[in-house]
DNA sequence: TACAAAAACTAATATGCATTAGTTTTACAT
DNA sequence: ATGTAAAACTAATGCATATTAGTTTTTGTA
């Protein structure tokens, strides 16, 4: 019947993608079917497959659009010569951001990635080890330069991401919060601690 | 063929629940399969209907387990009247520990309680927010005894809990650190932050 | 108004799933 | 060894799934 009207710069392939990753965040990569993502759209679940490979595909543009804006800032801030806290501040302050602004994105890429295929799935793996063992280098340079204390990198590395991805919680209290007081709150606590 | 096994304290049902525990982390509960868990088990599918009731149940048994062991502790914390950083220091160490010892359990009633049936998923959802209110409590004590920093206290319990629960990504690791270094880097880390 | 391409539709395929029914085997107590 | 209950098995049910094939409708252009 009624066409898939694509927005202004989005594609009906774009749309398709957006409202998948809303569907897989609400229900789970397995448990969303096609049915469902075309009832989203406005059709019925075969017109998708004008637009689309496969169910498969939209995952793997979820979690590869995530990953790669994620290594592409940290590229950027490494060309950028600023001592480690300030890259390591300005590193947890993109990660705080991209949690709260591509929320359903992020959300598919960190929880479903298990149900990539080959070889999506080890790209995806690599990628994220490589991410990691470069914020594992950030640190070690930090604790060599005195800019931070002695202790484990990769615990605190493990630490800083596991707390910022812990934003997906958030959703519900949103409205009740200013953003920058979040963001500097967590930011001041990761860095600084909590006691008097 | 052969009987399921159990072992010295565990009943055939325990065995079982323990196997599903470890598929469904790995697959996720959509897409693990009662043929997968039966193979696992030793045992063809519908055999396993002679000692659980559904797939569904299964995931019952662990979210609530789980879910039960943290509010038992946290009663426990309540009665025992110490100051409010010791007190959470506690509670962290056992979240730690929690993640550490039961692992496959905890990353399940993490992960896939959302495909909990009504009104189990509703309970689970209420005892997880009452639990989350009562540290929000114990923060909010702290920082009127001025043992803490003033922040948003949702936001630290947010941090907290996040961090801690990130320990699902160490398994890899867990031989190249002790856990008991690790376990104290993190308290340190979340409780003094980083910096020199 | 008519033609061509894009994108919708319906119908069909093949597969996989949890679960039930009915039957046979195993294990244990006597 | 024999009878009983537990627990395994095989076969079948019914439903939901992603995807393909083939056809019709819609849309934009000349």
């Amino acid at each position: 019947m009624a066409k898939i009207k694509p927005g202004k710069n989005a594609s009906k392939k774009d749309v398709i993608t957006q409202k998948a990753a809303v569907l897989f965040k609400s229900k789970g990569f397995s448990s969303a079917s096609m049915r469902e993502l075309a009832e989203a759209v406005g059709v019925e679940a075969p017109s998708l497959y004008n637009h689309i490979g496969s169910k498969s595909e939209l995952l793997q543009a979820i979690c590869f659009k995530v990953a790669n804006a994620f290594t592409l800032y940290l590229d950027a801030t490494e060309n950028n010569h600023e001592n480690h806290l300030i890259r390591l501040e300005q590193i947890i302050r993109f990660h705080i951001r991209m949690m709260l602004n591509n929320f359903n994105e992020v959300y598919v890429a960190n929880h479903e990635w298990k149900h990539l295929k080959e070889p999506y799935l080890s790209n995806f793996l690599i990628q994220r080890r490589g991410y990691e063992k470069r914020l594992i280098s950030l640190m070690e340079g930090g604790i060599a330069a005195k800019e931070f204390k002695p202790t484990n990198p990769y615990v605190v590395v493990l630490t800083i991401l596991s707390a910022v991805r812990g934003l997906e919680f958030w959703q519900h209290h949103k409205k009740n919060i200013n953003n920058q007081v979040l963001e500097d709150d967590m930011v001041n606590h990761l860095l600084k601690g909590i006691i008097n």
